[in-house]
DNA sequence: TCGTTTTTCTAGAACGATCTAGAAGAACGA
DNA sequence: TCGTTCTTCTAGATCGTTCTAGAAAAACGA
């Protein structure tokens, strides 16, 4: 059973190695009988298919595509709105018979060669919100890898799928703005605040590409404001909570929270909600992306189509008929019970 | 940049490609001032550390492990609760710098040489709610590749992480007995009811392993009770609301309706909200699994440890200190406001 | 009938690394 | 000084395929 190779069948049948290979590869290359008489006999031997890795060297193609997620493998999964994205890009690996391959981003070993980005046998690769700065992007590039990414990046041969971050944000912005808020609070993901200490951060301070422009979308819409930056620690709603906590419990209470994800807005909510707070009228609340969960809450964010957004990502990687390389995909601001105005001062 | 190999590294430091693929793999088997002098070197060529594909091929490693669901792999992500699986999985995969390898499993050409089992280069897999009977599970055995379910199979050497589903399934069964449910519809996924048009099925027409046997625990149950299973379509938010209007609009309307998993207990919910059925009052109704949705509705629900499974099958695959190869881990009734007594008849 | 095309199959060289065994030289102890 | 051990490095085989180029046989057209 073990050692069973190509050449094992072809010496069994009586014919040469290249022939049993294309009896699995290319059937319209050899004869429908003799064909035949080698999956039987692969069968009989129990020779199970040409062996993966060395199909992969030796054609090139690994049949997989690499998924890059920001932090903690497990904590994108406890984001809908990463989930989502993870969908759309499912459905169209699917339809290419590809395979996925998720890929721990654990920093600590990015500079030794032992990193699941180094080791990884893709043809391509989706990266899903990771800093344009990240190492790992190097090394993708460096390895020739053809890489699109959630992020407009500042090269022009760079491929994205993205939305407007400072556009969306600024609608949202023109939204308080009009509610009559000017002092705002925005919860960002951080990893610096991790372990459940919230901490207030500059811009610069900010990290993700997104998060910045988002920020910046929002000064935009309302130059007025006091813009404040607390992050509760990573992306997840257990930090929005903490952030949220530390914010309401301070003496200088803002008169809205935005949440840059929803999952985190759905914490600040829990947090209000303990302390008997109304979203919408003692206090507004925001959030971004526009998960399933957001619509139940009644919480106001901005849309994004983000399982389009995997399809499209998974199109360009996978679709050779997809010549665009760099798309822009429409948000939209959606209102719902959790923004109210501002109680005049 | 294209093209350059560990030879032709080799060949510019003037050392053999052995000690090229040392210094990248065995740091302790040659200088200090060598080493660098080759990462440098390298560096200057723009290689990018060894080729995957060949490196897999000559160490038999992958350094990755293959998940397999059922159906449509976007589906898988549409349970929270499969998510929650895999959550734990990759939790363990990154404390082992694995990735994971999500693979799609259409049906389509499993029979053909090109499906994406016959072709993944993994060194196991996890094997994710998918019938005992799939033909991608005696594949892996060819191949053998080392793999672990979510079911209880067989075969005694068969390793698995999974609940007691008969017992899991009676409790369930005893609570809608003692509220004096004699008349039951469950739902469960089917593809052959895929489509939109739900379907009656017999016990022997379910296919999932795990379905039967929670259909099994049921009757053991609540003998005298009247089980009619019913199905509308996969396992998701839609099919449990079509199959539960369905069965709300016959003339033939049960007491209870149990979910075989939360998404769909869960589009039933809104099938009788639709209707101004109040759960608990009009109508009982109870899922599996309890995901986070489960609590916010209200739902009366068996509670599975998910993410906990998920990082036992991660162990049991990836670490070799770990020897236990099969683990059955508890469930509990979660009695919530969505079960009731039946109403006297 | 004879050249030409098509079908069917093969030899042998890659693909890019890692492994096994062992050689050359340095370091060591007595 | 000599044998022994340790460190550092290398030659060459090997992993299991697929690819390129072309040969042999069969089918075809005129």
């Amino acid at each position: 059973m073990a050692g069973v190779t190509l050449k094992t069948v072809a010496k069994a049948v009586g014919v040469s190695p290249s022939t049993v290979s294309n009896a699995y590869n290319k059937p319209d290359q050899l004869s429908v009988a003799l064909r035949e008489r080698i999956l039987d006999t692969a069968r009989e031997l129990g020779y199970s298919g040409p062996d993966a890795s060395a199909r992969a060297l030796r054609s090139g193609k690994a049949g997989a595509v690499g998924v890059l997620f920001t932090d903690k493998l497990a904590y994108a999964f406890s984001d809908p709105y990463a989930v989502g994205f993870l969908a759309g890009l499912a459905e169209v690996a699917e339809e290419f018979s590809t395979s996925l391959l998720l890929m721990p981003l654990s920093s600590t070993d990015i500079a030794g060669g032992s990193n699941a980005v180094q080791q990884a046998a893709i043809d391509a690769a989706a990266i899903f919100c990771v800093p344009g700065t990240h190492p790992a992007l190097d090394i993708l590039a460096n390895r020739g890898i053809p890489a699109v990414s959630t992020d407009r990046g500042d090269h022009p041969d760079l491929s994205w799928v993205a939305i407007d971050e400072v556009e969306a944000a600024a609608q949202l912005g023109e939204h308080l703005a009009r509610l009559g808020h000017r002092d705002v609070v925005v919860l960002v993901d951080n990893a610096e605040a991790a372990g459940g200490n919230p901490v207030e951060l500059s811009v610069d301070e900010v990290g993700y590409t997104d998060c910045e422009l988002r920020i910046q979308g929002l000064q935009k819409a309302m130059p007025d404001a006091r813009l404040r930056i607390v992050s509760g620690g990573h992306n997840a709603f257990s930090s929005g909570r903490t952030g949220a906590e530390w914010v309401l419990d301070s003496q200088d209470r803002p008169t809205a929270i935005v949440g840059l994800s929803d999952v985190q807005a759905l914490g600040a909510l829990e947090a209000m909600r303990v302390r008997g707070l109304v979203p919408g009228r003692d206090l507004t609340l925001a959030g971004f992306d526009d998960i399933p969960a957001a619509e139940a809450a009644g919480l106001t964010t901005v849309h994004q189509p983000i399982r389009e957004k995997g399809r499209a990502v998974g199109r360009i990687l996978l679709d050779p008929a997809v010549t665009e390389r760099q798309l822009l995909m429409p948000t939209e601001l959606i209102v719902r019970a959790s923004s109210g105005p501002a109680p005049k001062a």
